[in-house]
DNA sequence: ATAAACTTTCAATAATTATTGAAAGTTTAA
DNA sequence: TTAAACTTTCAATAATTATTGAAAGTTTAT
């Protein structure tokens, strides 16, 4: 495998991965093009390498950034605008999960705690709804805080001596 | 909120959930149906319930087995087949985690792993691609194993020690 | 063997989601 | 100011994914 092929290889793959993280293809392909890219790049370069429109490369950017993922870069003397992604892998993991949590977990942590907060009558149907939903919100929400923690140290002395722990 | 608003909440929240565990919403609809019924349904009551189609609905439930989710019931005197899903989260979460794993992160890995293995030219960006994709195959690893091994315990003491010790 | 009761399959269709591209908007240089 | 260089917006369209429903398939009771 040449340094082409991997390049496709790994940008479609990190692509084809982005629901896993929850976005979209395109701006899971952005993103595996600026982390594998030697310099900041253009919506032009962007455009050209991944053969997406110009409308689709500003959108996706634009969320990438709110994302926290990706960042404005200006080069002096240069008229447009350049974009660069977080390198740091751990850092990288951090971002994601940070914004998954807030963007989805804890969300549902919130219905789950409504619904099996309702009033017991005393029927079956209603002692299992509030049983298992209640399982289900504790152990949402120590993932959550474990993924959280996890991810939220500064250096990755955690991940590395859970492993050691774990295994 | 009464019994129904409770329900009809729960399916739907945890129906759209269905993206984070990558599946789809009448998939996860159904599974959310069985985990709070006080007992097993026919094709039919999910039908009714969640006002979907046979079709629909045969096709999910298949899933659902493969997956190992849900199970077939065979009750007595009853022609028709019945269902229902693991009632234990701690269960139902090592079963997503390592069907995850198996149908999404492997396959990841092995493309990581040999993208970060091509030869080395000396150029600038060969050098940049593969130290990427390796610190990036090192951290999908390190939380693919953490991942399986919190999920493969038998008990839940481990979640609760993780917890314990990160807290 | 037959038919009723039930499940599965799959081509057609609907619903959703992503993408385009051109017009409108913004910034900068002269 | 003006116009060139660039970015954003968004209605239209394409691509993808989910859903239907009826025909075909299967099982069971008689």
């Amino acid at each position: 495998m040449n340094y082409e092929e991997a390049k496709t290889k790994f940008i479609s793959t990190w692509g084809s991965l982005g629901t896993l993280w929850g976005i979209n293809k395109a701006m899971a392909q952005i993103q595996a093009l600026l982390f594998i890219s030697t310099q900041p790049l253009s919506m032009e370069d962007i455009m050209e390498e991944l053969q997406i429109s110009r409308g689709n490369t500003s959108m996706n950017l634009r969320q990438l950034i709110d994302w926290g993922v990706v960042v404005k870069e200006l080069i002096p003397g240069e008229r447009k605008e350049f974009f660069t992604t977080e390198k740091d892998v751990q850092e990288l993991a951090r971002i994601i999960a940070k914004e998954r949590s807030r963007r989805e977990i804890k969300p549902v942590i919130k219905v789950l705690n409504e619904v099996s907060s309702i009033k017991d009558d005393g029927s079956e149907k209603t002692k299992e709804l509030i049983k298992q939903t209640k399982a289900l919100h504790e152990l949402t929400q120590d993932l959550d805080t474990i993924m959280n923690k996890m991810v939220n140290q500064k250096q990755n002395w955690l991940t590395k001596s859970i492993l050691k722990f774990i295994k």
